[in-house]
DNA sequence: GCCGTTTTCGGCCCGACTGTTTTCAGTCG
């Protein structure tokens, strides 16, 4: 069982408990595990996950042996219980919008709904209005809720997200401020939906511009401080209008993630004051800060809290003990180390990619574009990619100020071999080492694969390590923390890739690779020149991971670049 | 179920919106 599986099953097991009607604190225990779980990175099947689990916070006696059953077994009687009453299908209902834990055992005791048809069927034939506490109404929104799910995008990249966001703002009037908060703020990987605040300002009506924008398909809600719609796509959108006064409040509380809101919360509260979305309040209700962030965060003793770091991750203790890390920002990051021309399967020359990345406050990039072996993407042979370098360094002469180094994406061959020869290799400023094929190979081969291609003393950079593509195809079967102690062993760095699909490594990855004492590189592989904006995730995915910019080498000068590469003697 | 400069028992974040109700329960974020 992978941890995050064992994490499904906790929240599986939290949902049938409060259908159940079991205390919320106790289903809220379990969802916490879930999550801490979930990016829990050590294995829990590993020899020492239980003294390791005990750690844990939010993790006691009971949870941390139910994990453990639940990971050697994949199951456990807790759950085995549960299921024997409550059918599987009936967690899906609870996905519906509009219905909850309560409605959802109502539904299934009542008119023994099981799963969404029967669901369906009890709204069409009548039924669902005529429970308790529901009416036509309720019933019509379930129908919509079905509707609605069915045609849901589900999570959306982080860089659809943002194109989505970035149409909202451009038609909501601009004196109200719009700014996006939520998981999109916090930069995760993929986005559920997206909320934007906006201040309030008197004659000015942002919900009417807002719920009534071309592309919006169906009002969800729209009241005189929140309304929610559902754009093109199937994607729901929230607009908040807030009072000056409350924004900061406001955006802290919006931005999440909600189990971070909870800690803060409860600190407030232990100081004797109330948090909410419009300020912090001492015991008689006098409003003591609430107009900015930093002022909410400061006026309980924190340290402005980065949104990347706000998972409830040990960042609140560490705002506390003032010892937040200064972490990586796009601006400290100088140089982007992979990227593709048309010598391969890029959209622009080497000129056009350096002169857009120079346009983007850049001072340095390698060319890296594909090698032979990946044939459906021109990759280039050891003849190409000589003749390459010789213009790369003809460029050079003619570029002022600024560097393009001359790499290659080398294919790691299923041995662990590379398909360029090591005396071209050594003509390169940036040899990157990507595996493209058998993605599927067990957990050893890939990794003696990978392994063996960091050891070589040409490799500098291991890219997109993990394999996976968000919501395509699964990471490998790859020990992670076997290809990072060799990476530190041989001053190889691993990439950060910033393709809005790969985000690889990941938040997690990032955090565990700095841990065990590795150095990243923050990549865009741009395929064109309009993609160098993604840098921006994949900065963001490194600051989730706790990274600062003197572990990210692309931080550095070209010169200081180099000499990394060539500590241990070997590379280029 | 977890946890402890309020506590080893009794707390556990907080408010808007909706629909079905004459005061509130349920859902959502």
């Amino acid at each position: 069982m992978t941890n995050r599986e064992i994490a499904d099953v906790l929240d599986q097991i939290g949902d049938m408990l409060e259908i159940q009607g079991e205390n919320v604190f106790k289903v809220r225990s379990y969802r916490r595990a879930a999550e801490t779980i979930g990016r829990c990175r050590f294995a829990i099947t590993g020899a020492t996950a239980s003294e390791q689990l005990r750690e844990l916070p939010g993790i006691g006696e009971s949870l941390s042996q139910l994990i453990l059953e639940v990971a050697a077994t994949g199951t456990c009687p807790l759950r085995e219980q549960l299921l024997a009453v409550i059918p599987q299908g009936l967690l899906d209902v609870l996905r519906v919008p509009g219905v909850g834990p309560k409605t959802a055992g109502a539904l299934f005791h009542q008119l023994h709904v099981t799963d969404i048809r029967s669901l369906e069927e009890a709204c069409r034939s009548g039924a669902v209005a005529a429970l308790p506490r529901m009416g036509a109404k309720s019933q019509e929104r379930i129908l919509e809720g079905i509707a609605l799910l069915q045609r849901s995008a589900g999570r959306i990249l982080l860089s659809e997200a943002a194109a989505i966001a970035a149409r909202v703002i451009e038609q909501l009037p601009p004196p109200c401020e719009p700014v996006v908060a939520g998981s999109f703020r916090r930069g995760r990987e993929t986005v559920g939906d997206i909320d934007i605040l906006a201040v309030e300002v008197q004659g000015l009506d942002p919900m009417a511009a807002f719920t009534g924008m071309p592309e919006v398909e169906q009002v969800l809600l729209h009241g005189d401080t929140r309304s929610s719609v559902v754009v093109k796509g199937g994607v729901q959108v929230d607009l908040r209008v807030i009072p000056r006064p409350s924004m900061g409040a406001a955006l802290q509380y919006f931005t999440g993630s909600q189990q971070h809101n909870i800690r803060v919360r409860e600190r407030a509260g232990a100081m004797g004051l109330r948090l909410s979305e419009y300020g912090l309040f001492d015991a008689d209700d006098r409003q003591i800060a609430g107009a900015s962030e930093a002022e909410v965060y400061g006026a309980l003793g924190l340290d402005w809290i980065p949104p990347e770091l706000r998972e409830d991750a040990g960042e609140v203790a560490r705002a506390a003990e003032h010892a937040l890390p200064r972490l990586v920002e796009l601006h400290d990051v100088r140089g982007d180390l992979q990227m593709h021309s048309q010598w391969s399967d890029g959209a622009h020359t080497i000129r056009q990619m350096a002169e857009a990345a120079r346009a983007r406050g850049l001072d340095y990039i390698a060319i890296t574009d594909h090698s032979k072996a990946l044939g459906v993407a021109n990759g280039l042979d050891e003849d190409r990619l000589l003749r390459q370098i010789d213009e790369i360094r003809a460029l050079n002469q003619e570029l002022e100020g600024f560097t393009v180094l001359a790499g290659c994406e080398v294919e790691i061959l299923a041995d662990g071999r590379l398909d360029i020869a090591d005396e071209v290799l050594a003509e390169l400023d940036i040899v990157l080492a990507c595996v493209h094929s058998g993605l599927n190979a067990p957990s050893e081969a890939i990794t003696r694969r990978m392994v063996r291609a960091a050891e070589h003393p040409h490799v500098c950079i291991i890219g997109h390590p993990s394999g996976r593509l968000i919501g395509q195809r699964d990471r490998t079967a790859l020990d992670l923390d076997a290809l990072i102690r060799t990476c530190v062993d041989t001053h190889t760095a691993l990439e950060v890739n910033s393709g809005p699909q790969r985000l690889d490594l990941c938040d997690h990855d990032v955090r565990r690779a700095l841990e065990m004492g590795a150095h990243l590189v923050i990549s865009t592989d741009a395929h064109s020149a309009e993609s160098l904006s993604w840098l921006t995730y994949g900065v963001q995915t490194a600051r989730r991971g706790w990274a600062t910019p003197d572990r990210v080498l692309n931080t550095r000068p070209v010169a200081g670049l180099r000499a990394f590469f060539t500590m241990d003697g070997g590379n280029p």
